[in-house]
DNA sequence: TCAATTCAGTTGACCTGTCAACTTCTTTCT
DNA sequence: AGAAAGAAGTTGACAGGTCAACTGAATTGA
């Protein structure tokens, strides 16, 4: 191996182990971020908060749906899904036609929940995006694509 | 309001919507697939490699240096540690000066491990970032920073 | 039709992540 | 020196995440 090529391997090492660091942590603080904002204006953890959030988003739909779409564990879902009907925030009717599934909406107490944060929400993805080019979100959006898909690459051993 | 404000925040929300949706993805992908890779390798966690390489990377060091580097839970970090060191992959020596230290290293054996690991790391590495063209990547980092910034913001109630 | 397969959801086990209380030792301040 | 404050590490408790086995219902296809 030349030594150009050495040094290639070498920064580019550097670079990645930061990219993989980095997005773990920008992560972390996101995800610490709305949790702390979550207590102050709600009882909702940041689990439940995106429970409630995929629902409305994608309307009345089953836990499989919702499971597949966020890439969430069935286990954990059903888990938290019942604890979140004990609480009025979900309601759960049986589908009359396939019997295993149950049909999830949101309840009214937690739609009127959903309202009251949204100014709250909207700040915050103000002050996470709102005054980023976009031509650099593009950009941004480009690179983590092509990260997300190399992600996948299995045969590396 | 006006309508092209409302538009443009509602277009934000939408986007932002998918940065915190895709960052989260992408890390749990990452994170997937190192673990994989891991298991094919070796008998290690993604935690115990993140707690080797950074005692690689940043030489004889305490637990509450490490825990300072990589924002990682002391307590977490104690259990692992002592786990590891029956492991024989971690050295412990207290600290001769500092009755409450210990100095912990790497063990010849994980020495040896992480040498039998680097090609694979190394390919991985190509493989999210060796064909992201430089200016990409800056602009990537710089936006992941500003994010990363915000992400600490906390008076948005 | 009916056995085999697949799917929806449940449950148990176990690991990781986070928080907080606590002990022991060191440093600081007076 | 001696009290107070702080730091290093340990431990317990609990929520979150992942895996796998399991039940019961629907679908497939011979």
């Amino acid at each position: 191996m030349l030594d150009d090529d050495l040094v290639r391997k070498e920064a580019i090492a550097a670079l990645t182990r930061i990219v993989t660091f980095r997005l773990a942590r920008t992560q972390n603080k996101l995800n610490a971020q709305m949790t702390y904002l979550l207590r102050q204006t709600s009882d909702l953890s940041l689990v439940e908060w995106r429970i409630l959030r995929m629902i409305a988003a994608y309307g009345p739909a089953t836990m499989a749906d919702l499971a597949r779409l966020v890439e969430m564990d069935k286990g954990q879902l059903s888990r938290k899904v019942h604890a979140m009907t004990e609480r009025d925030l979900i309601t759960l009717i049986p589908d009359p036609v396939d019997h295993r599934k149950f049909i999830l909406s949101l309840s009214p107490s937690a739609e009127g929940l959903l309202e009251r944060l949204m100014p709250m929400v909207s700040r915050r993805i103000d002050g996470l995006v709102g005054d980023i080019p976009a031509d650099d979100l593009e950009t941004f959006f480009n690179v983590l694509a092509h990260i997300d898909r190399a992600a996948e690459q299995r045969d590396l051993i």
